[in-house]
RNA sequence: CGGGGCGUAGCUCAGCCUGGUAGAGCGCUACGUUCGGGACGUAGAGGUCGCACGUUCGAAUCGUGUCGCCCCGACCA
């Protein structure tokens, strides 16, 4: 038997790790199409249970969902400067709208488009042309809508999860009256995100503006929330921008307002994508695969059945199914637990294995031996696989949400004792070089440093950025330790995904 | 898009240098013995060796081209 399910283990090969994570716990595979995923069943369920968390919590701020085309006018794309520099490399393009078939028997794209159309990338701008049609009054304000979408980004360098070429997302896109409401707006939908990774996801994240080398194209402010993966890179796990009136310039989006002028709208933008799930993956999984925090696990507890005989089966199957039942009527978190029989015919040996590669948060065995010590073995994802103890069947029952709360409040507490014991406070650029030189045990490094190009320029060699200066930390007045600048607060400074 | 590596069974790979048209382990199927932490035995299925062209009596093996994948850079959610 291996000592560790996973093969290269974390500390041997990291990249490797993670590929053999994402198989091992058959959440993704590659396609015949380069730079594209299958995502599994199992990771799709895991993305559905994030959709389902997220928009209710979307849906409780007034905002509602709808949806726009896959494809944008290649003029749409042209209308912000800076948008159209942000995104013209990386765009999938349609020229043609009909296929025939040609003498050798191969088809070949005829009837050319008269305009391409640009697979997107983001929609903002299909989104605004539909807004600007929308909106005429103050009165037709806030526009707060969603769109659970694809995207495509054609991108040199996939890996799977982090950076595909075409990846599931949801994309926000509000128009409001004032330059107040909407950076209101681009905050609150930044802290639901905050909120999400700590409290769902276990996710520990820094949250605050990103600077400007980091803004989205064609932003004002781009905010976002920074968690460290397990090799100490940071992972930008989601972005909320404020866009001011750039967009709104650039197509025309304006209303009457209450004084009886004409203003343009103040427009925000704010997304998280199946990214998450390899945030998820780095920040938890270990060395025998996915580990997952019991908020979004698909399946919260699996119960194993074991049995030889025809008689011990009945009886085993008969109290499976009883606990089963009555752990679906227990609720955690406000729902109702999520639990499956599985009775597989399969080496039991192999099937929990299974179940630790994919991350299960509890396994229960019950066999005739716990049956007749009216028990259940239990095994939490976050133990040692050997770490199983016994417990009678009715406590079980009863603690199951504790238990699961438990687990959740294990991962986030791990997750940020791991970031802590890799962050520190740096006060010079020497000890930036030193913390950045090689694989150190710096992954985050907390700086003084002010939002100027000459800042990125000076930690390009190191292949460091400013991920974001987090709003919830103290003011500490400091110099920026390459421009001399006044600054109020110390950045995050780190290698990144 | 630059630099490096690799394409042989579902997976991991050997064979290639020194051409003679395929092998191992794991997995899969059946049966038996097993079974409370990745079992064992027996029997079996499974590959036009990425693709194309060339050299040759003969190519997985040599040459040219091409496609794809992985790693490192540049770019990005």
């Amino acid at each position: 038997m291996a000592k560790h399910a996973i093969s290269p283990t974390r500390s041997e090969d990291y990249p490797e790790w993670y590929q053999q994570v994402v198989r091992a716990g058959e959440l993704a595979e590659s396609s015949p199409v380069r730079g594209c995923m299958v995502i599994k069943p199992h990771g799709f369920a895991l993305w559905e249970q994030m959709q389902g968390i997220l928009d209710g919590m979307f849906k409780a701020t007034g905002h509602r969902n709808a949806y726009f085309p896959l494809f944008i006018p290649l003029s749409y794309l042209e209308q912000e400067a800076k948008h159209v520099e942000g995104f013209a490399k990386e765009c999938a393009v349609v020229t043609h709208h009909r296929l025939e078939l040609n003498a050798e028997g191969r088809l070949i794209p005829t009837g050319k488009l008269e305009e391409p159309l640009v697979v997107r990338p983001t929609s903002e701008t299909i989104i605004g042309a539909m807004y600007a049609k929308w909106i005429q009054s103050w009165r037709d304000l806030p526009v707060l809508i969603n769109q659970w979408a694809n995207v495509v980004r054609w991108e040199m360098r996939p890996r799977v999860f982090l950076r595909t070429a075409e990846f599931l997302w949801q994309e926000g896109h509000t128009a409001h009256a004032t330059e107040a409401e909407a950076v209101e707006e681009t905050l609150r939908m930044l802290d639901i995100y905050a909120t999400f990774a700590e409290r769902d996801l276990a996710m520990p994240v820094w949250k605050g503006p990103k600077p400007a080398s980091e803004r989205f194209p064609g932003a004002v402010d781009t905010y976002s929330i920074e968690a460290m993966m397990q090799d100490g890179k940071a992972l930008q796990a989601g972005t909320s921008h404020f866009l001011g009136q750039n967009f709104a310039r650039a197509q025309q989006i304006s209303f009457a307002d209450a004084e009886g002028g004409e203003s343009f709208c103040w427009t925000t933008s704010w997304g998280v994508s199946t990214r998450l799930i390899g945030g998820l993956i780095m920040t938890h999984a270990d060395d025998d695969g996915l580990v997952l925090p019991p908020r979004v696990a698909p399946e919260q507890i699996v119960l194993l059945p074991i049995f030889r005989s025809d008689d011990d089966r009945a009886a085993v199957m008969a109290c499976c199914e009883s606990l089963k039942a009555k752990l679906e009527d227990c609720r955690w978190r406000n729902e109702p637990l999520r639990v499956r029989i599985d009775a597989r015919d399969i080496r039991g040996g192999d099937k929990v294995w299974q179940h630790i590669k994919q991350g299960v948060p509890l396994r229960v065995e019950i066999g005739p031996r716990d049956l007749a010590a009216g028990a259940v073995s239990l095994t939490r994802r976050d133990a040692s696989p050997k770490d199983r103890q016994s417990l009678p069947l009715e406590t079980f029952v009863a603690e199951a949400a504790n238990l699961l709360e438990d687990v959740q409040q294990q991962l986030l507490s791990r997750a940020v004792a791991f970031r802590e014991a890799h962050s520190a406070c740096l006060n010079s650029q020497a000890e930036i070089h030193e913390a950045f030189a090689d694989t150190g045990t710096i992954g985050f490094a907390h700086v003084h440093v002010a939002d100027d190009p000459a800042v990125a320029a000076a930690l390009d060699p190191l292949k460091v950025t400013v991920r974001c200066t987090p709003m919830d930390w103290e003011d500490e007045p400091g110099t920026c330790l390459f421009t001399g600048q006044k600054v109020a607060r110390r950045s995050v400074i780190a290698r990144s995904y």
